[in-house]
DNA sequence: ATGAAAGTTGAACCATGTTTCAACTTGGTG
DNA sequence: CACCAAGTTGAAACATGGTTCAACTTTCAT
């Protein structure tokens, strides 16, 4: 106001965020490859040249839209986390109960793993990485967890004491089986995994009762 | 046999193995030291001067026992994960059952975690450190189970159609348990967490039945 | 058309940290 | 006591790759 003529406040925003539509189409195009190399190589194997090189665009460029190599892997494990929410979730709302929900849900996980590995070694590096992000993506996940469990006890679906441990326990459980039916391996049907899985949390590991045996 | 004279081939084995007393100290120094450094910093975050540094030695000594940074971490891997084995099997054998010893082990992997952070980061990082040993890691751990839960089932102490599949659920809900309530906090009574995690193991997240409701 | 803002480029700078090596010390053996 | 293998040392060579920057091009509003 003050010592500003224009109508558009010339601040020192040096903000990186892209402001036509030809810089947009960088980003993303930078963006895109990082998710690729870190994928393939992971955060320390990768480099800028070859994440630059990927995309097709000069070194420099990079520096254009991103403060640094650990700042690219920030934005994509949020941009990860936030992809593996939005699609999990609607199918486990619209299952018919909680646990037939959790059994959609899981399937849901392992094909979208099967179909991004990448994503998957990008959150789970990100321990080392930025752990401050990996540590929020499963907190909220778990938090997540919690009310829609608590919701479903309401509702008789589920044991009424459920809480935080039992929201870790089904995560670890989903987690480790999409690194191994997943990730490492496409030897196992999807629903196979996922209805097994889902009998252990309707019935847990004890024999089955009252059948004869 | 035929080129050598001596009673002790002179083979060209520039082996690292250390030969005298005074070398096998230094080597264990290091090692100690490595697993400090690496369960601090991480792997990347680490450097070989701050290993021989926290051992007491000079930066060369570091060369007269290991091959690289990259061998003395996949020694410790190994390490760790050989410890924590010895540690946990004995006490599932001990219990009276398989479930009751799946209770007692996560309580005293629980603990093992608590007071060795350090090595769970340390195998943690070996997904991508050291693929190889990771993926070997628990592998091993799933094939013991497996193995360990089909007895118990012949046992009639689990349900009969017990597999691969249960043991990754199994192992990944102690896993991400051991993280976060052995890691990341102690807010929580290990017993309690190994109480509610066992409960899922034996009943599943159903609500009570039969009595009443 | 034209000027300025936005975007692009890649060589050069720089920091970090692994690995090598030749001189030196230690400790035990004949 | 002399000798030698084993061990120790840390400065220097070396490799890698992140980050900067000043010149250049494109885009688009006036």
């Amino acid at each position: 106001m003050a010592s500003d003529s224009g109508k558009n406040a010339t601040i020192t925003v040096t903000d990186k965020t892209p402001r036509t539509d030809r810089g947009r189409r960088t980003s993303r195009a930078i963006l895109d490859a990082a998710a690729v190399e870190f994928g393939e190589k992971g955060f320390h194997e990768s480099s800028i040249v070859g994440i630059t090189t990927r995309a097709g665009v000069a070194l420099g460029s990079f520096y254009t839209y991103f403060d640094s190599k650990d700042s690219v892997f920030r934005a994509l494990v949020q941009d990860m986390s936030a992809q593996v929410r939005t699609t999990i979730g609607p199918v486990i709302q619209e299952a018919p109960d909680r646990l037939a929900g959790e059994e959609l849900g899981l399937g849901a996980f392992l094909a979208f793993v099967r179909e991004h590995k990448e994503l998957y070694r990008i959150i789970d590096e990100a321990e080392f990485v930025d752990p401050a992000s990996y540590r929020a993506h499963y907190e909220n996940t778990v938090a997540g967890y919690v009310t829609s469990l608590q919701n479903a006890a309401t509702r008789g679906e589920v044991r009424d004491d459920v809480e935080e441990v039992h929201a870790w326990a089904i995560v670890g459980m989903n987690v480790f089986l999409g690194l191994r039916y997943g990730v490492w391996s496409d030897d196992r049907a999807i629903a196979d995994v996922a209805r097994i899985a889902n009998i252990i949390l309707r019935e847990g590991l004890a024999p089955k009762q009252g059948i004869g045996q």
